[in-house]
DNA sequence: ATGAAAGCGCTAACAA
DNA sequence: TTGTTAGCGCTTTCAT
């Protein structure tokens, strides 16, 4: 189990280490005389010579590591920015080390800590919350840091995000467009930005348009599908201001939307149009079909990607936002039937 | 972004750098001073040290880092899995470097490149294809390896599964159970060990029970949504043979069949009935929600990082297979009313 | 209990 | 074109 070292191949080839480097180095090896270099390549390949890329880290100064610090790998957006990440950085010779943190800022804190032990060239964040403003900040004194998805507080930082307040715009106007007039969304957590955008751009729409807001005020602790129907439980219970539009910050929440309609007997979209954010995997299979919002996950895996390049290359990146566009895809979920409860006083 | 050595910490407090060294190391803190120690401790924190993995691990010849190589993150089963090894390994201080192949023979074998410069400690496979034997056996020679959930041929492997003969064996005989006698599988590919047992375990259940297996032989190229739609296609195109029941390797497949009975105008469980294979997210959402085999990811993730843990103690752990049991998951998408095409020729 | 020094494997600056 | 050497930051053995 012992590894080739270096010297090792130096000594097979008949060459000093110096020259066995610089021949195995593709950027170096024109410095090296052909019939040496193919004799070095020869012997490494001979001993199944792997570079360690400890020894190359510690004496280069950089590791060839990127961090990607994610709050879940089972979030249905996550996945494809992953791979735009990888897509972008692993031709460059950078390899990710990719960490969850369970949406915990404790665990983001000493994940990062690990992540500088490592020494890596950068860290991407996607499980920001808001109030992870000061260590961000602090953090990038130490390493280039790129947000990805979600934001924090404050100006400054390098940021590769959607439209989230346009994403709740464009749903909620549709659901608006449809006819209906009294609206509630299931609200995520809003210290993470994601959230609290959507809300934003809801409660804009609502008030654009001169519809009724009648969310109830509790906010889920999770996004889950449970909290969703817990929720949309306290809506439906209402004999008055019950609303005939929902606007789910995802599509887990939809889902225990739909379930909660279900259970009480109303039908998606006839009673109760339903829309929800991030066009998870199966949504469009639901009966009905989800209408909802679709991130560009891998335009902005690749685009964080480019950003974390860009910090590396050395030339000061002054700090930006880039907010690319989500998309509404509208499917059976949600309908211009004017629901029973809300028919206006004098019938149709 | 200069980082603190130890050096740097070792002059400030006044000592040498073998002595913070030691002081910093828990597991060697006791053969230095307490009030020296506490001197390394605080200047440590001010000036915010942190050590450098790669130059500690160049010295100690182990790197702390565990390779984790997967084939699609996007695979409902995983996140539970890799949560489990993180869970176990991570407090033991090891980090995991996750890597993805696409399934794609050629990208595992240059990933574990890449993670044997990187000198992880143990690297874990479950994007393993049974051809993919002879590589893996290469590698056991030079890292400890774990085979997780899949397979490859041949023994001396260290792996941690689960049933998937016992999983098909559930499914089809549940479907059996509820009276079909005509049964097909749509598979996936054969070359997945995942796939295979799969396959196995339908055949069996088929052959014990006396029943028909009217699949077609085409197998999935890839197991999607898609490709189960158009394997279903086929086999309701016929007129005879057609199947009642249906065993698909995998939800995303069941998925597609669960379409293609939609499109030519069956019902789903009154036509023909439906089983899939993982228990992804929303499956019990679907309308009718599908029968599923769930895999005890969680537990397999933590088995998996146990036996990792077992290699990495020195004591010589003999090739062995753990494998768990899948759990079969009855709901709306199978039931035992006798469709339609398939009534015995004297009225029921 | 602490200091001194070697060396992990590699790259890069300098010499020849 | 190739050889030589210093040193990246750390742990560890051997002195003291």
């Amino acid at each position: 189990m012992a590894e080739a070292t270096l010297k090792d191949v130096a000594r097979a080839a008949n060459v000093h280490v110096g020259t066995a480097s610089r021949a195995l180095d593709p950027a170096r090896s024109h410095l090296v005389n052909e019939v040496t270099k193919q004799r070095v390549l020869t012997a490494a390949t001979e001993l199944g010579y792997k570079v360690n890329a400890m020894a190359r880290g510690l004496r280069k100064g950089s590791s060839g590591l990127i961090g990607v610090v994610v709050g879940d790998v089972g979030n249905p957006f996550l996945p494809p920015i992953l791979r735009g990440i990888e897509q972008e950085l692993g031709p460059r010779g950078f390899m990710t080390v990719v960490a969850e943190t369970h949406e915990n800022s404790d665990v983001l804190q000493s994940t990062c800590e690990q992540l500088l032990a490592l020494r890596v060239d950068a860290i991407v964040i996607s499980a920001a919350h808001l109030g992870d403003e000061p260590f961000v900040t602090e953090l990038e004194k130490l390493v280039p840091v790129v947000l990805g998805v979600r934001r924090v507080n404050g100006a400054g930082h390098h940021i590769v995000t959607h439209d989230d307040v346009l994403g709740a715009r464009l749903a909620t106007s549709h659901l608006v467009d449809c006819g209906h007039r009294q609206l509630a969304q299931l609200r995520g957590p809003l210290d993470v930005s994601s959230f609290s955008g959507r809300a934003e751009g809801f409660q804009q729409i609502v008030a654009e348009r001169g519809c009724e807001d009648v969310s109830i005020d509790v906010v889920a602790d999770e996004p889950t599908t449970a909290e969703g129907k817990r929720l949309a439980e306290q809506l439906l219970a209402r004999t008055r201001n019950r609303p005939t539009a929902i606007f789910a910050h995802n599509d887990s929440m939809a889902v225990g939307a739909l379930e909660a309609l279900a259970d009480v007997g109303l039908s998606c979209p006839r009673d109760v149009s339903i829309v929800g954010y991030n066009d998870a995997p199966l949504t469009e299979h639901l009966e009905p079909a989800l209408s909802t919002v679709r991130l560009p996950s891998h335009a902005l895996g690749r685009r964080t990607a480019a950003l974390v390049l860009g910090l590396l290359s050395g030339e000061a990146e002054p700090p930006s936002t880039v907010q690319l566009q989500p998309e509404l895809i509208i499917r059976g979920s949600t309908s211009s039937r004017v629901p029973l409860a809300a028919a206006e006083p004098a019938g149709a």
